[in-house]
DNA sequence: CTTACCTGTTCTGCTCAGCCGAATGGCGTT
DNA sequence: AACGCCATTCGGCTGAGCAGAACAGGTAAG
């Protein structure tokens, strides 16, 4: 659904304020007035109304986004199937390695990150829970793509491009559904700074009854820390067993 | 922030057919439009306005709930500081002892639970991570209020009362201001029964530097299965131990 | 202390966004 | 084939939400 027919503007501007506090991490009327493109007055019947629901809170005189969220959220994942039984594998993963351990779906051709599990030494990233991100740029979005018909792949990089995010990125659609062969071969996907210098990952797809991806599962670590040798054995090996168990509870439960 | 002086109607309109959905998990135009008493026609084109935002999706020919809704409650979560250091505390707590364990604030004089773990023997409950519950009929409330200036308590039953919820539930303010006097001579709380019959719980609270609550940490278990030495004993030791982790990490760090 | 300049908030009147109701189209069932 | 039950579209009317200006409170500078 990317235009409505008779889109209700409000309900946009209502987001947009939101989405606008989020990204300013907290924000007044006057600073959200001016990138929203909306009067002041506008704004805060705006703020108000949501801020009556706990959908934002105020600090001070900051408006901030509201713990409401999270309820819907929660339970929007909740309803997930493929989370509620990778979750538990994911922790157990992390716990093995100690590294980051990742769970993505994808939604409307873009990634989103639906569980993240930390292991004791596993690296910060920019990513968090809902995160939406570029397929083409990931170990986990590679592992989805690679178990789709080559027809869904096309339309994906059609919608969203394929944008540059490090010197390794793969641009060019011919080398990439090149990759994807060789993901399809191996039966993982690999991300060696191709979306952040610094980092590499490895991921597992989770497929249905019919090889179509349905997740993916994935292991990232700072390239000076992690082996080749652990990378692609020890490495591989788990996260590989993890997607599998993840797919059999999933398909025969 | 009760009743905003310009109410935005749509802003209402647009959560309430949200929570509607979640209400009954998943619902057509027509079943929603009778809920929140407005046409089909709004109803339906709310809803595409909100799928083109991916805060709602499209099943079939039945609405649902949104992934985006994650990024928003994962990101409002992430900013709160006593998430960031109770979670792994909740989680140890919750495997030694094997049972249902729970972290809540106090917004708006309502509880909120900000993160559950559920230990191996842990109960399914009704709570889920974001839900809002009044405070005075439960250990976590209890421990919550207990650690707050007698004015704010009564500011709290002025303004959600005290309603039944099971047989035990105190109902009277000047029992329940007795109660609070026990919990701060004992540093804990105890729900026998007082939310929901079988099930009791008890919470100690996380303070701050004037000894004013800013969260609580309960464990919950079946009446039935739980003795009281352990109830007393262990339970109580491990709770109050997490409780005072969470609170030098908090206020030293 | 005064002035100036930020904020957030209130108010009013105008305009167009969003609503209702009716019509249309698509599916399944009888 | 004809009905019933949906979601969806459309047009025309009405009041909801907007801009803009005025107000209020707080802070910094003169």
């Amino acid at each position: 659904m990317a235009e409505p027919k008779h889109p209700v503007s409000t309900v946009d501007r209502t987001f947009e304020i939101v989405e606008v506090i989020r990204e300013l991490d907290g924000a007044g009327v006057s600073e959200i007035a001016d990138r929203v493109d909306v009067g002041k007055s506008a704004v805060h019947n705006h703020l108000n109304t949501l801020a009556s629901r706990e959908y934002v809170v105020k600090e001070g005189d900051e408006y901030h986004v509201g713990l409401a969220f999270l309820g819907l959220g929660a339970y929007a994942r909740q309803r997930n199937d493929i989370y509620r039984v990778a979750r538990p594998e994911v922790d157990q993963l992390a716990e093995e390695t100690g590294e980051l351990v990742n769970l993505l779906v994808e939604k409307n051709g873009l990634g989103v990150y639906l569980y993240r599990s930390r292991g004791d030494r596993g690296v910060e990233l920019d990513t968090y829970v809902g995160k939406q991100v570029h397929l083409h740029s990931t170990a986990l979005g590679k592992a989805i793509l690679g178990y789709r018909p080559e027809s869904e792949v096309e339309a994906v990089l059609d919608e969203h491009g394929m944008p540059r995010q490090t010197e390794s990125t793969t641009t060019d659609p011919g080398e990439f559904f090149e990759e994807l062969e060789t993901v399809r071969e191996q039966g993982y996907a690999v991300d060696d700074e191709e979306r952040l210098t610094g980092l590499r990952c490895i991921a597992a797809p989770v497929t249905d009854d019919d090889e179509r991806s349905i997740a993916a599962i994935s292991v990232s670590c700072p390239v000076h820390r992690v082996s080749d040798d652990r990378f692609f054995g020890d490495l591989r090996d788990a996260v590989l067993g993890s997607a599998n168990v993840v797919e059999l509870e999933h398909n025969y439960s």
